[in-house]
DNA sequence: TTTTAGCACTCATGACAAACGAGTGCTAAT
DNA sequence: ATTAGCACTCGTTTGTCATGAGTGCTAAAA
């Protein structure tokens, strides 16, 4: 393990690059507050930390850096000693009246403005909720609008293609039938029991009954699966790492695809709603070398519900997003 | 205006300049395809083409490269010479069973796809749709979900608080009476139209009229004003032209404010739904600085309800960038 | 034995000069 | 009116050199 002295070199050299994005001299650790040692002293020790694997050297006469391992450290072992300052408290508030999701892109505003980083947040799967009201609205003579309201308040809307046999009236009966059946149940489930129940049902109507399925069927689809707010992309390209074209190409590319920015703020331990970190090539996603993710998620009503997630170089000033993404998942989850 | 020598001349610069991204010199004219005069011929021609404004020279031993002056003629004048090849009309094949928004978010990955620009599709302002049919769907004692369908199927949907006085019954009644009154009224004048009908009708009912108003208030606020598909915002990071990181930014930059990219797609000539073309600034909009844009209308039975716009670098394939456009607001025009 | 001062050495970076070459404008010949 | 020829311009590339931040090692100091 590590000695006392060595770790804090370790601090002050992460403590520094975070601000500087500079390789860090033997001198520059030395004169910093809270380290009394010379120069010659750090530069021993250095050497060791870089033996140790947790420090890197560009090339020889340049300072050194933190590796992976190092920021690891760091972030495991030296960050406590970063008091969460709770003062700005307020930074947190919630307009309590605004809609989830607008309240979801203002705090995914807000966290990449004060971080300077990307911030991610995947909101809560519709599939969730109960079944409150179904209405089917034709627009032409084969197209019409189904609108499904759930019980949170959620509106899921489909166009649906209507089979030729069927006319308005039978629509307005079939709605009329499910808004008495099949109200509360789980809309992940009322594919197949609102099915199953219309079946029963039918036997005393004489509809063609594949024709109702194949409506039913398009009806209770539900393939959008999360909904994801991004914000502060830009913001990444005022750090120095993304002075190359190169880089920010990958980085947006991964921003294009939704389905690899979900997998971002997949935790790694599914039951753990906690601040999580992962750094570097612990990122099990491709385009985002050299850069963390944060990642936490918040509650509504006791069920977690989504994710918050900053996504910046490994450069990044772990101590403050950590403070700023705890303060924002606690400010959710207690959401009346 | 300009002899048949000096547009041939004119036209074999911008030809290969939107090729190859470097200024041509005489050179490369007098070799290209087409022209049968020699290099210094073609020098005396380019002076005097400089001298008129249409071609532009970064230093005294480059080549020329096309002025904004120089590009406007060659879309003009020039361009109808480019045969727009029908050959892979399948290319614009339209899946009629999609729902209108993924057909416009295929079509716009499509295009981009085939361009190596940015692609902008903007969707029916809800606003211009006459209404077709309300519910309000009570959630909770003060929280209700009311849901608003047009005559071209769009949803729109809003969260809107119950006075207190009100009755889940009322909500109903008024529900039906708007069903029966207000079907048809163009959504943009709603607000008006249904807060006068309603006070006529409501002197024969007894419910509190401020109450009703403030709901029909909430009820018909449209702010969300368009949708917006965006594409292939990584591939203009393949432009030379964006090898410089601050480019980038600033283009980004305008990606994340919705408003300019809707900005973007307004129309010069509002009835025009035509292919139209500017070029660097006669885009009236801050951040795209040596970029073009090309926007064309569709229209969805008769009513013009969309734009599809593609943004590049001035320096852009015209050509097949005007024919792709024509192409894909027709198939999307003449569905069904 | 541990820490520190001193010093020679490394190597990326920036400045400057020379060579290069693509392209031009002009003139004279066709 | 067109074109070949040629001197000239100027951005780019290449090479060299000086600079300085930072290191590793050794020997002195604590």
């Amino acid at each position: 393990m590590l000695t006392e002295r060595q770790k804090k070199i370790l601090w002050a050299i992460v403590d520094e690059y975070i601000i500087s994005a500079e390789p860090v001299g033997s001198r520059t650790v030395s004169k910093k507050k809270g380290v009394g040692f010379s120069a010659a002293t750090v530069r021993n020790e250095m050497a060791d930390l870089e033996e140790m694997g947790f420090l890197e050297q560009p090339h020889t006469s340049a300072g050194r850096i933190p590796s992976e391992k190092g920021y690891r450290f760091y972030v495991d072992h030296l960050l406590h000693s970063y008091v969460p300052k709770e003062e700005d408290h307020d930074v947190f508030l919630l307009d309590q009246a605004e809609k989830l999701e607008q309240e979801m892109q203002r705090i995914s505003a807000r966290l990449s403005q004060l971080t300077n980083y990307m911030t991610m947040i995947a909101s809560p799967k519709l599939v969730e909720g109960h079944l409150k009201h179904l209405s089917i609205v034709p627009i032409t003579e084969q197209i019409a609008v189904s609108v499904i309201v759930s019980d949170k308040g959620q509106v899921e809307q489909h166009q649906i293609v209507i089979p030729e046999m069927i006319s308005s009236s039978m629509i307005e009966e079939l709605v009329n039938l499910l808004n008495y059946r099949a109200i509360g149940i789980p809309l992940s489930q009322l594919r197949k029991q609102a099915l199953r129940q219309i079946n029963d049902d039918l036997h005393h109507l004489l509809y063609p009954k594949p024709l109702i399925s194949t409506m039913l069927e398009q009806l209770f689809m539900f393939e959008q699966p999360e909904q994801l707010f991004l914000s502060g992309t830009t913001r990444m390209l005022e750090q120095p790492e993304f002075r190359d074209v190169d880089k920010v190409r990958s980085l947006l590319d991964l921003v294009e695809a939704n389905e690899q920015v979900l997998q971002l703020l997949e935790p790694i331990e599914p039951m753990f709603t906690g601040v999580q970190v992962r750094i570097g090539s612990e990122i099990a996603v491709e385009g985002v070398e050299g850069c963390s993710v944060i990642t936490a998620s918040f509650e509504l009503e006791n069920d977690p519900v989504g994710t918050i997630g900053v996504l910046g170089p490994t450069r990044m000033d772990y101590g403050k997003v950590i403070s700023l993404i705890e303060g924002f998942t606690k400010s959710l989850s207690n959401r009346n």
